[in-house]
DNA sequence: CTTCGGGATATTGTATACAATGGACTGTCG
DNA sequence: CGACAGTCCATTGTATACAATATCCCGAAG
């Protein structure tokens, strides 16, 4: 019940977009767990902050698939099952192919090195064996690509959709930290073909990666007890 | 400036969604234009209620893609572009195809009814030839194939796309009506697709459905002064 | 022992009050 | 006549107060 939930709330963004990014690492890292019941007031008063603020970064996380709002019922911490992860994978292939490709046609100067850059930080991290960090820095490449196809409308899309597959991510990737090597191959070949500018191929490289990914995180996610069965 | 706007708000859902949806149609149907501030005080007086909902229907409609915040800098409708139009068909042609294709998959008999029942009520609709009214039948239609497709993630993320392409369909089905019977049909045949079973059929039926609309939609608005001069 | 009803309580939904900030206006100085 | 600083005002962001409702607990009746 009682979690640790410090972080700093400066400000650069708005609080409520501030608070909302500090829930979502707690729920994608369990430091809220699946079924957590989130009461306004204690996070408010937690923060020394007001209901206002936290409510809209609720609202936020709901449109991100992390928090489920139920009508004077209130809110809580979205359960983890295999049917969940199956939709959200179903829907990332479509849409990471999408930014791949548009991504490849593009192919800004200023946003390939970006690519480069979060492509050695993904190593870097692997290397570290952390599988936080390395999550984080995955979210980051991800961002990149995403950012790189100047799709504003995919950019939205994805940024509701990919906070929702990190849990699973996460969970797959403690219980497995080779993941992480096939995940960093798989982004190298995605980099490799957005560089190149072919989009087929850029498409194709992040279909099979997350196909691939797909199919062990379910695995592991199968094999373990993260789906806390709902109470 | 001063627009209608009247609709009784009844609360079956909660006054938030009920405001959102109905500012929502305002937007889709231009009667908020392109670029139009939105003051939170101005809507909350109009409707007699406070700005707390007013506040919430924002953020709604900002992760529809309709309504644009600024911090401290206020709400506006979304510009109308070549561009976004690009963006948001790209889209569509993924998210709708994968809802098509585990539409066919599921072929749940309740959800097959329900698809034949809103398929007729399109015609109907194409048959009074009024855009407003036949937009509406092929949104509800819409919705129902997608939740056919009994994938909750891809309802989410399609429900957050869709009102932002319904603008540029408004656009066009006013300058153009012979594009609702090419939308007739191209449904028809999605429908039957799905009711088949066959999923790369109905994923290939949604897909050449979309990027003939986005072709003829795409033109009309070039044709247009739809997309207003960001002032 | 179970079930139904009533009231207390916890929590959300809405309204209002206050603070902070960005933009416009005006008047002055160059 | 134009640039610029200071002030005012419109509007959002946050806090607090109040209303409404769902849930829980308990007691009584069957």
């Amino acid at each position: 019940m009682g979690t640790p939930l410090a972080f700093n709330l400066s400000l650069p963004e708005g609080l409520p977009q501030e608070l909302a990014r500090g829930l979502e690492e707690a729920i994608v890292f369990r430091d809220l767990t699946p079924g957590e019941r989130l009461v306004e007031e204690d996070i408010a008063s937690r923060f020394d902050i007001s209901r206002s603020p936290v409510r809209e970064a609720f609202r936020i996380l709901e449109t991100r698939g992390l928090v489920l709002r139920e009508a004077r019922r209130g809110s809580r911490v979205a359960d983890l099952s295999r049917r969940d992860l199956d939709e959200v994978y179903a829907c990332r292939i479509e849409l990471e192919g999408l930014a791949a490709a548009q991504a490849a046609r593009a192919r800004s100067p200023a946003d390939l090195d970006s690519l480069d850059e979060r492509l050695e930080a993904l190593t870097v991290a692997r290397d570290r064996a952390s599988p936080r960090d390395f999550l984080r820095a995955s979210m980051a490449l991800s961002r990149a690509i995403h950012e790189a196809s100047h799709n504003r409308t995919l950019i939205r899309l994805l940024s509701t959709l990919e906070p929702q597959a990190m849990r699973y991510r996460y969970v797959a990737y403690v219980r497995a930290e080779s993941l992480m090597d096939a995940s960093l191959e798989g982004n190298g070949a995605v980099a490799e073909s957005i560089h190149t500018g072919d989009c087929e191929a850029a498409s194709a490289a992040t279909t099979r990666m997350i196909r691939n990914a797909w199919a062990v995180v379910g695995r592991v996610f199968d094999e373990s007890d993260a789906a806390e069965p709902a109470a």
